[in-house]
DNA sequence: ACATTTTAATTGACGCTGTCAATATAGACT
DNA sequence: AGTCTATATTGACAGCGTCAATTAAAATGT
């Protein structure tokens, strides 16, 4: 047995016809019906993988998210980094990450199209900020007991600038190639902030 | 003439009805012919007024950014406040706002419903920045060429907490009836970050 | 090996949507 | 009155999500 059916296993192929069809069109785009267009199947294949499209495009999100939580903890890994450079880390893999994959990164956080409650989503989501809190407690720059606030203020101010940009607010003027200077700022802020306990 | 025609001011009625259907089944909800049906008038009328849906969703986008602003300006005129509560007025409207209609809330950023480029709604987003930035500038708390690094910061982390706790991480069990401890914790961190320049 | 059961994919249908074209009607203007 | 414009209605079309009925392939049991 190496196929278990016709297609071999279209679960895994719905969801590479999903990103192909996110990052050219958008998650409107991300139709069960496209979807099974591009995978080569009839429209009501899907069915049997995902019972809805919701469902669909939580797995999907569900992925994304491995993917970029994946890409963080190997930028953390990869280099030899201070404690306060690692907090810019995190961020800028976050920053790079929505603006070279805006589509996807929408998706993660697209209230109407994915389930947000789904448990292994949530699992994700968690572990994603159990690294942050990690980074923050580990950079030293308030009391244990401030740790989540900091980490939920940083990842705030990320995700919230994230956002503005990708709605078309405070235009892409601020960056080149080589670095975000306005992100940058922003990091340099956050970290002053932990330096007045006195 | 009293009324231009059948219906009066099916244009003005047309986002009353978008409103009560926003709230009720959230940006989704908000479908042309739903908005007739609950205008009382026949599936087709609305193109007379909006020329599509994205248009209707972005006209209903704009004036309600604008009773936002409205909100926001009027809170902060009708208390005598210092520069620094200025700054968590500011944020806690929105918070206030976001958490009492989310459906609101969540219009207002849907690229996929709302034009963003849209010069009216623009304008509105330019005079909410420009507000951010007049209160950042009368806290005096950086340099005038840091203002808008400043003002970013805040609007991003409030944005973004709200977006973060609009798709269910960190549960209400953080507010009281009487306050939001979280949001005011994060509000005193980024007070902080600006009494290190020395 | 054959028959049976389970799994996976197809086809066709339903009601919903946005949008357009054709039509009808109310009001304003001359 | 008659004309013109603005506004609303009706009907059609394709695309969508979803379900039911059907067919086909694969796994299982004997």
């Amino acid at each position: 047995m190496k196929q278990p059916f016709h297609h071999g296993s279209l679960k895994l192929a719905l969801l590479d016809a999903s990103v192909v069809l996110l990052d050219m069109h958008g998650p409107d785009g991300v139709t069960i019906r496209a979807v099974a267009r591009e995978a080569g199947v009839s429209h009501a294949a899907p069915v049997n993988h995902y019972k809805d499209r919701e469902t669909l495009l939580t797995a999907l999100a569900t992925v994304l998210f491995k993917d970029l939580l994946a890409c963080v903890i190997k930028k953390l890994r990869s280099e030899d980094l201070l404690a306060n450079e690692r907090i810019s880390v995190f961020a800028t893999v976050l920053f790079e990450y929505a603006m070279t994959h805006p589509n996807r990164y929408r998706l993660l956080w697209h209230t109407g199209l994915v389930d947000h409650s789904d448990p292994e989503l949530l699992d994700v989501m968690n572990q994603f900020y159990g690294a942050c809190c990690a980074e923050i407690s580990g950079a030293k720059m308030c009391t244990n007991r401030d740790v989540e606030t900091y980490a939920i203020a940083l990842w705030s101010m990320v995700h919230g600038y994230i956002d503005l940009r990708l709605t078309g607010m405070f235009e892409a003027r601020n960056d080149t190639v080589s670095g975000h200077p306005r992100l940058e700022a922003m990091l340099e802020l956050f970290q002053n902030s932990g330096r007045t306990k006195s």
